[in-house]
Parts: C-alpha cells; structure tokens; sequence
DNA sequence: GCCACCGGTGGC
DNA sequence: GCCACCGGTGGC
C-alpha cells in the first residue's frame, strides 16, 4: 500500500548551460519507476531537485545504457499531485520559472562520509491537472503553497494556470513528464501556508541517509525553527506574533515522499519493537488507504489508478530517454 | 561560535 | 514502516 509514485530522474546530462552553473545534474541510479498508482489523491508533489554528485556521473552513464526507458513512461499517475522538479532539465522555455534561488542553489554537505557531495535541491514546481493528468509548472514557490493548501478540496486542472498562462488547456503537451531525468517525491497535500513574513524551507538530503528532507521555518527575524515544539515555543517567547494571528495550525513539519525507492536507506530492525506495534493504522488520513480499489476523489472516470507492477520496470528500453531532459534551461 | 546537515532514537 | 524531535559535528 502505499506506493508512490516515485521516480528519479536525472537531469540530463546536460552539457551545457544550465542554471546551476556547471552541472549537470545528472543522476541516477537505480531507477526505479514505481508504478505510479495514482492512489492518492491527494498527494501531492514532488520534487525535482538536480543532485549533482560528480560521483555518480559514471554510475549515471551506465544506468542511462541500461534504464532509460522512454516509453514507459507514464502514463501517468493519476491524480494531481504537485512537484517540484529540477527546470534545469526541462526545456519549459515559456514558462518562467521563479525557481526560488536560493533554496534551489545546489548545496554542498560538510559531512566526513560524504566528501563534499553536492546535494540535491528543489528547483521549481509543478502540479498534476486534475483532468488531463499532465504536469503544470507552478511558476513560484509561494503560488505552489498557496495551491497546495487547498488541493484537495480546490482540484487544480490546466484552467487554474490561466492566472499565469493565459491559454493552457488539457489539450496541450505537459510542461513535464516523469522520465527518469529528475528526482521526483510526492508532497504532501493541505498544508498550510507559511504566516506572512515567515518561509517553509524545505531542504533535500543526500541519497542514502537516514531521511529524505527537512523542513525549517524561518521566522521575520531570520530564526530557523526545526519542530513544532522549536515553534511553539519561539512563540510563547514572542507573543506578538501570536498577536499578529500566527498560530501553530499554520506550521506543518512534514515532507514529501522521494518517488525513488531506496533514497532513503531503510532503518535496520529493531527487535525492541513488537510486532503489533510495526502496523500502525490511520497513518496518512487523507489517503485512502485501501491500495486497491480506485480512489476518484472527486473525478468520476477518471483513471486514477494504475496497478503496481513490474512491468513499468520491464518496459523500460535501452533508449534515450534524458535527450530532452538537457534541453536548456532558463534562468530566471 | 554558529549553523547546516546528518544520524539516531522513541513513538506510533 | 513512517514520523517527530533533537543532539552531534565539520566547515565556515
């Protein structure tokens, strides 16, 4: 059950000008294209993020030999789902991408294992139309909260973008589909907006950690809060933010879901734990949880749910699949 | 000394 | 398994 949609993409190898600088972004590994079972709804999200670890270039090559698919590639998961990708590898050239600068600046870890890795990091957004299941590009972070904040009772389709591109419909191509060339995760849907003055920072780890991301927030004066228990009390400690109608419904710590398998390295067994213990139930509440019946939310006939199966991994053919993926890339 | 990033733990 | 929290650490 719960199976996302997860995908990795590398972005291309791109050679040449992308706005990260040199980069290319290209990464990869494993792909695994899940199936992408439209299950949720709500899901939402998903992130680009262009991971460049010089490291797995080589690693990347061999698995663009072997994995690209082309083809497979979606059909598309169903269900409208936001995301963040990496504009670096997306030719979306009519579309301008406020791509958050600084969070999509790559960043470098300190840490001794990972030898100046560079991490990946989101660069842009997009959302699934509710309609036609293609990809639209979200063209800032701040547009992107305030769509997911109500997706699942406010669906978007390819008419809520004519607020920024007056003449997008259904009828045109996607702005960008899940073809193995970008990191991809499924965020989370509702959450709040941040308060006025404050930002949710959201900050991708590198692969094999514990954990996929982070979210922060940071205050007006420039203090990052790490939990909820950090905001609640850095607002007992400045009660005229309270006074300004900042309230803890207005945080939310959670982060997406990597589509890729095994980005995140799975925590050992631990036999403390008791068996009834390792199922809990009610976990994600704005699922519908039973993975196999279809989940329409709203969209009667919609195919919102593609089976899992290996086949989407079958599929794949030695092709080419990143070609499009370097095309180059705006910056802003 | 700060802080971004990571690991680990406890709880569910 | 996922999630929340927070301590530790290297690099600046």
């Amino acid at each position: 059950m719960e199976r996302d949609h997860l995908d990795i993409a590398t972005p291309g190898k791109a050679d040449h000008n992308d706005i990260y600088g040199s980069s290319v972004a290209s990464r990869r590994d494993k792909v695994k294209h899940e199936p992408k079972d439209s299950r949720s709804s709500a899901s939402a999200g998903g992130i680009g993020t262009s991971n460049q670890n010089p490291k797995d270039v080589a690693s990347l090559a061999e698995e663009e030999e072997h994995n690209t698919d082309d083809e497979d590639n979606h059909s598309e998961d169903a269900q409208k789902q936001l995301v963040l990708y990496d504009p670096a590898a997306v030719g979306a050239d009519e579309i301008a991408l406020d791509a958050d600068p600084v969070n999509s600046q790559p960043r470098r870890n300190s840490f001794p294992n990972y030898t100046t890795r560079l991490l990946p990091s989101v660069g842009a957004f997009t959302v699934q139309c509710a309609n036609c299941f293609k990809w639209r590009l979200i063209p800032t972070k701040e547009k992107y909260e305030e769509i997911r904040e109500h997706i699942l009772e406010q669906p978007f389709y390819c008419e809520t973008a004519h607020e920024w591109r007056a003449e997008l419909s259904c009828a045109d191509p996607p702005d960008l589909t899940q073809d193995g060339s970008r990191l991809w995760a499924i965020d989370k849907p509702n959450i709040a907006q941040p308060p006025p003055g404050w930002e949710r920072l959201l900050r991708i780890r590198g692969e094999g950690g514990t954990r996929f991301a982070d979210v922060y927030y940071v205050a007006p004066s420039g203090k990052r809060l790490r939990s909820m228990v950090e905001v609640e009390k850095y607002l007992q400690e400045h009660p005229d933010y309270v006074a300004q109608g900042v309230s803890m419904s207005q945080f939310s710590f959670q982060i997406p879901r990597p589509l890729q398998d095994n980005y995140v390295k799975k925590r050992p067994y631990r036999p403390a734990l008791a068996p009834d213990e390792t199922e809990p139930v009610n976990r994600i509440t704005w699922i519908a949880d039973n993975g196999d019946t279809d989940l329409r939310l709203g969209m009667p006939g919609a195919p919102l749910f593609e089976p899992l199966s290996q086949s989407f991994k079958k599929k794949r053919t030695p092709s080419k699949r990143l070609s499009n993926a370097d095309a180059a890339c705006k910056s802003s």
